[in-house]
DNA sequence: TCCATATTTCCATTATTATAGAATTATGGA
DNA sequence: TCCATAATTCTATAATAATGGAAATATGGA
């Protein structure tokens, strides 16, 4: 992963709406949400959130598709992985002063499968 | 970890001169590096160098000491830690999606002690 | 076809961020 | 004390991002 492409996924991130809706995406899981679902449960306007969809999106951490009038977005788990492999080993080179306690997260997370 | 720490560090390294920074912090270790070094191996004037490693400051990522003439910058590896595992747990609500390949990475650096 | 719903695009406004010149503060050495 | 070095703070400017009203586009149903 080429740095630029984290600054743009950490850019998306880094905003406290925009984040918000990553989170529900995420918690929303593979069948997604519908971009007004989302506005609605946030608050946000419809206009506004499009935008910010259009970033997360725009960033990799997002996709749509079209469900009769709805347009339903869906997080990218692999690019968000993406991302944070690329914060521990590009970025912080694996020291273990960071990866110890991420790697016990990581691992029960995924032992619990 | 609060949402609004998290985006605070999201925002200090989604741009590409403190990101470039905080690489080189990283690589630095704990001796650290003087701001003066840092401004001219990436050949940024000093004046923005010094808000840049402000930010990465205010945000956690970084510490500073003074030595002699010359400020000492380190990277604060906790705070990085605790911002990768907010993602992967608070944020990713540790998805076997996300974490699988990261458990791989970070657990691999921690044997590699 | 006509209408309501869902979302986006266009546009303007406001707020925030990035950058660097100039001045200031702090330290160490002659 | 005086000077040179290191870094920061002050200030202004330019660039980018966030927000929302209004209009446009797309879909499904009567």
């Amino acid at each position: 992963m080429e740095s630029i492409d984290a600054i743009k996924r950490l850019a998306a991130l880094a905003q406290d709406s925009r984040l918000a809706v990553f989170r529900q995406l995420v918690k929303a899981g593979k069948e997604g949400l519908a971009a007004g679902d989302i506005a609605r449960s946030l608050g946000i306007t419809p206009n506004t959130l499009s935008a910010q969809l259009t970033i997360l999106t725009n960033a990799g951490l997002a996709t749509s598709r079209r469900d009769g009038r709805s347009i339903i977005y869906a997080a990218d788990y692999d690019a968000m992985s993406a991302l944070l492999i690329y914060l521990t080993e590009d970025c912080c080179q694996g020291r273990p002063e960071v990866c110890a306690g991420l790697a016990d997260v990581a691992g029960r997370a995924v032992c619990a499968r």
